[in-house]
DNA sequence: CCAGCCGATAGGAATCATTCTCATCTGCGA
DNA sequence: TCGCAGATGAGAATGATTCCTATCGGCTGG
């Protein structure tokens, strides 16, 4: 935590106490929380928080990479009619999206990788998606 | 298009005008179009359709399995503070996640999978996801 | 240690995505 | 062709997220 501090210094950041909360709480959480569900933990310990600062410090900790946001695409449902197994290519830019051949990787998404170490048990594998991420050839030139 | 038909009368669906439109536009689109870009094709073609009947069919053949549904977790952020690398499973059903060891699987978030056939070029890649989907020990009790 | 500035906060309004409601209409089996 | 179950259109309702603004509070200079 104390590198926390460090950190928001280091970036020109004020190290407000919702700032350390927050920040507390998405450190002890094991399950990836949603902002709402991080908004009623750390209300525990300051009520009288807004979701509003929430949202916003969020945001701020993502832009600095202070931690890490579980799916790209959230927002909006994306969908698609190709039931061939294939993969993704997903642009974090712009969030497009692209098929990658079904051959391209030498994963194949209905063929399940094997485990290395067994699950906890009672988990029920169906399948594995394999997702590339990156910059789509737009997002690439405007970044050089 | 004629199967179609054929798997609205197999599953009892009335295979309506708005109906075939919707499927013929998500058949054609290469680009995983969201319900919004959705309705915009589709209005072309017929501009009276209302957003909710294009939202309501695309639920509909959600379930039905007659189209796919590309990320199992857009509708609300998902966060974490963890950022060794590390893969994901997620519960297909109440979409809770989970952390897997970082060698439970021979695939390195880190360390890019070798892409077996090149990415048409443009493409710049930073790492892979690797998410494992199926139902979690609660959800697994409550389908037997 | 104190004052003042600039960015942060609380609260609520606004926006965007999605679902719901209901009166009307239509595909399709009899 | 008739009738009904289920679908549609229009718009209200809900949920998630962002924006707005007046006030407040870290933090740097004195």
């Amino acid at each position: 935590m104390e590198w926390f501090r460090d950190r928001c210094t280091a970036a020109g950041l004020p190290c407000t106490h919702q700032r350390q909360v927050l920040y507390r709480a998405l450190l002890e959480a094991t399950d990836h929380p949603s902002p709402e569900a991080l908004y009623e933990r750390v209300r525990r310990e300051i009520p009288s928080i807004s979701l509003g600062t929430v949202y916003r410090n969020i945001r701020t900790f993502l832009d600095r990479g202070l931690i890490g946001e579980v799916s790209l695409h959230h927002g909006s449902l994306r969908l698609e009619a190709n039931n061939q197994p294939h993969h993704h290519f997903v642009c974090t830019e712009c969030r497009s999206m692209f098929d990658l051949p079904v051959d391209a990787l030498p994963v194949d998404a209905l063929d399940p990788i094997p485990f290395r170490r067994p699950l906890p048990p009672g988990f029920r594998v169906n399948r594995f998606i394999v997702e590339a991420q990156g910059l789509c050839p737009a997002c690439a030139l405007k970044k050089n």
